[in-house]
DNA sequence: TTCTATAATGAACATATTGTTCGGTAATTG
DNA sequence: CAATTACCGAACAATATGTTCATTATAGAA
């Protein structure tokens, strides 16, 4: 890829992002991205399709981030295979790390496609945890499909609890109150329903 | 109140509802509201400053109607008092009376403000069956603020399930599976808290 | 370094949406 | 029936959108 287009769009999600920061999802135009990142027009619709679009390949970016993180916690053995909830210790730590932008997307200043984008990257990543437990009991699929938006739902609850109300919290103490609360749950659901 | 206000707010909310459900929320105009409900521009505006205006004036009008089906619910001994999740099967099947309109509203239509309404909606009703909770166990407000986010976002992640995939089941049904989800969560972070 | 392909630029454009104003018409209330 | 008040709709400036195109700048290969 040439480096000119490389460096343009690098140069528009960057804007995208203070931008949410600064003023909200969506309240954003593009007059006010190709402003802020100071690129033409024409230049902005030769790469992206609209704010929408740009906002969800910059995504990618992040998913690629968090998949390192895991790979990485998985080594240096800081979560076990086995655990049903794997992915949420690294989760919160990838959280804590982009604290604010987490805080755009998925609080008040955040989008529709934002929340929608989020909740399909935690889905991903619970989905692999859960087929452990899957494999042990019989779940019909709908159940499962069940366990799993429960999952990612409770999640999303505590990320916005913590970053609004108590971000202070070291990541290990707010993966301690998720499982407290999500944990015994499926347990038992998956139990009852077998 | 005149009764040509009256009219032509009801109209007005009855055409979002008609045009969030066939375009969803945030490709809706003002245009397309005013002549889905065939009223004229400067009418608009003069009793709603905006499209979220409206948005926001209509939801009131769904929480009074499920305050009512809850009175009911209380009155008919379907719901104790002391429950810690007494508002749920009331809720369950309020959204079963407006199916599709919730689908509209949390599902893939929806636009960020609905979400958010829902969530206060919801966080409102459960806040009131979690005093007698918060009354045996000595939480700090942080933590109940918590629960209370765990609780709104697992039921969230049910009503979108239960639309979604499995809209035949009762409300009853539904509602037995939220509880074995979330009940004992809640029940297990409390003592861990105290 | 030089050449060539390709990106970026920015002005100009038609189109669409927003929110407001105002004189005229219609309906409601008492 | 009279006075009040809501509705209408055309017109408006202001802003945002998405496209086109001739021009300039730059990357990467020879």
């Amino acid at each position: 890829m040439d480096r000119r287009q490389e460096r343009t769009q690098r140069t528009l999600r960057a804007a995208l992002v203070a931008l949410i920061l600064r003023k909200g999802y969506d309240a954003i135009t593009i007059q006010d991205i190709i402003d802020e990142a100071n690129v033409g027009r024409s230049t902005f619709y030769s790469h992206f399709t609209g704010k929408d679009d740009l906002f969800r390949k910059g995504f990618v970016q992040l998913r690629e981030l968090l998949q390192e993180q895991r790979a990485e916690a998985v080594n240096s053995g800081q979560i076990s295979d086995g655990d049903a909830l794997g992915f949420s210790l690294p989760m919160f730590q990838h959280v804590k790390d982009h604290g604010d932008l987490y805080a755009a997307l998925v609080g008040e200043r955040g989008g529709a496609i934002a929340i929608r984008e989020v909740r399909a990257l935690l889905a991903d990543m619970a989905e692999r945890d859960l087929e452990h437990l899957f494999k042990e009991r019989a779940l019909p699929k709908s159940e499962r499909e069940l366990v799993l938006q429960f999952i990612v739902g409770s999640f999303m609850s505590v990320i916005t609890w913590w970053l609004d109300k108590n971000p202070r919290l070291s990541p290990e103490r707010v993966d301690a109150a998720f499982r407290s609360l999500a944990l015994n749950g499926i347990d038992r659901f998956a139990s009852q329903a077998e």
